[in-house]
DNA sequence: TCTGGCTAGTAAAGCGGTTGCGTAAAGTGG
DNA sequence: CCACTTTACGCAACCGCTTTACTAGCCAGA
């Protein structure tokens, strides 16, 4: 590997002299420019890169904490910022925390050790606040897909509440008046936004909500298949529901079938996020579909706007879709 | 931030004592060990990894290059290698290529540029020689899950055939005959090992494989289905299917539903590499169980070895194991 | 008493860039 | 022709750490 003062010596100027054109900090007349490009060509020289991160003190990296990155919402998330990052020359660490208060420590301190200029975090559990406290001692960070509450620095989420609103309401269009929602942790900012969204649309029907037919608890299959088989066990169970995410959506079909009831037929099932494999149940799980490549996508531009110091919005917000599939029908009648 | 030049000072010691003692280079007597530590701990110091990095030549990061992180299998796979890279201090750059060649390229750049100590690779696709001849000039690389031949790298790959063994026996064992194989690329190395390993089970059972019935394409869902169409659409299809991949599988779930037909009433069906959502199928998919973590842990102890230049071995074969759901019964007599 | 071998360190030269000051030489206006 | 501004660069310090080569002081043995 050559360096730049063999590219000088070659060019017969100084190092400085190389640095700053190759920099544009300065201009020189064509005949130097042209002694300095041989040299480089002839030299094959490309810039140690670990040299210039300790001299600028940039890494011209970014660190992205997910929760999971097995989990294919979070790697397509992943793959998204990724992407964008490395059209603008930046190398992304991942760290995948498993929602593991140590690890996500140990991602900030990466970041404070200037291991990485910014951080894109992304986290699926409510903070107790400690989290929260800590990054007020941080450089850039942008928050996506889920809140930190108390936390101020620039987040991208998606319409959650209208979101859950559309498919509530898509819902109660095929003909449901008792629908249930089996949500996600009742004090994370997503659940909380997808049932104010249910709620809404309810309301906006004029069908009053028994507070026995919402559930909360983890977005996970497990819980999905809990919360529905409890449902199903009373007098008279929900003919559709709504459910907080597609991993709860899978374990409510689970909890359906395993009593022998069938989806569509018996109950409706609308579900949340359009994971890659939504598509590949039986029947089809019609979902709201989030921008997951857009999150990505805008979570880095975010990114960089702060590290660049222009200051970019403090909130933005993605627009979510319904996407009809096979698992909503009319209700028996 | 404070430095190591600060630590020394206040330690009353120079900063190659402080260096050395950091690295368990130098015995110190006890008192001026206490000396160094306490600075250490009054000034929250902690090593400029940058600094380091310049000094060592060494990044202290490895690249990973998967072909797309957004499939479950290499997610998992990174989180394992990126939970293995954490525990021994190394950073992990992931860069999905999403089987651009340029994108490859660009990874392997980094590795020469000392971006990176090493690289672990995975590809899904054949090499038509130029990956092959252009990894001959670099350094620390470790092949995982798909070969890329004529390269002389250590490499790490599951029991394709016989995994493929056990899934066509199991297939056998419960009464088929007939049956088929929707396998991968033909010059793709797992597909061929796959493809043996079918051939094995067939042979030892005595049955004779028509050709007709053995199909190779790409490792997708969209393939599996055209295939078993076409297969549906001869005279006599057969009663079970080997498929190469759980994507495939899928792909031939989706045909034979769309025939009006049934899995595994009609048709049984075995997968390869149980995926997350094999589970999520409705009928559950049987199928070849990979060790996925296994292989990022193993990848990334192999890459280690070799910066750390004891060699490691040169092949590393993984065990599969069937898993038995619910898409495999009897033929219908 | 001298030599040699420890012990417990240190000074200084890198690693390969960037950058705040300078400055010699050439050009310009009066 | 002189003072002043450009133009075109260079010197050397610096980023924070590692490492080679060296030394001061002490003790043991001959």
């Amino acid at each position: 590997m050559s360096t730049i003062n063999e590219v000088a010596i070659m060019a017969r100027v100084s190092t400085t002299t190389v640095s700053r054109y190759l920099n544009n900090r300065i201009e020189l007349p064509a005949e130097t420019a042209a002694r300095i490009d041989a040299a480089i060509a002839a030299l094959d020289y490309r810039p140690n890169i670990l040299a210039k991160r300790l001299s600028l003190g940039r890494s011209e990296a970014i660190g992205m904490m997910t929760p999971e990155i097995a989990n294919p919402f979070f790697a397509e998330l992943a793959a998204a910022v990724e992407d964008e990052a490395e059209k603008h020359g930046y190398s992304v660490l991942m760290s995948s925390t498993g929602g593991n208060r140590e690890r996500e420590l140990a991602s900030l301190r990466r970041l404070k050790d200037g291991h990485v200029d910014g951080l894109i975090m992304m986290t699926n559990r409510p903070d107790d606040g400690s989290l929260a406290a800590t990054l007020h001692h941080y450089g850039h960070i942008v928050l996506i897909d889920e809140d930190i509450p108390g936390v101020n620095v620039p987040k991208i989420f998606v319409e959650n509440r209208e979101g859950a609103r559309a498919a509530t309401r898509h819902l109660i269009e095929a003909g449901h008046r008792r629908i249930a929602h089996i949500g996600g942790p009742a004090k994370l900012f997503s659940a909380i936004e997808r049932l104010a969204g249910y709620r809404d649309a309810m309301a906006e029907a004029g069908i009053t909500v028994d507070d026995g037919d919402i559930r909360q608890g983890e977005y996970s299959r497990e819980f999905g298949r809990a919360a529905m088989l409890d449902m199903l066990a009373g007098a008279e169970p929900p003919t559709a529901v709504f459910a907080g995410s597609d991993f709860i959506a899978i374990g409510i079909m689970e909890a359906v079938r395993s009593k022998g009831l069938g989806v569509p037929r018996d109950i409706s099932l609308v579900g949340f996020d359009d994971m890659p494999f939504a598509d590949l149940l039986a029947p089809g799980l019609t979902t709201i579909r989030q921008p997951t490549a857009e999150l990505g996508r805008i979570g880095f531009g975010t990114l960089k706007a702060l590290i660049d110091k222009t200051s970019p919005p403090e909130l933005t917000r993605l627009p979510v879709a319904l996407v009809k599939r096979n698992s909503v029908a009319p209700p028996r009648s």
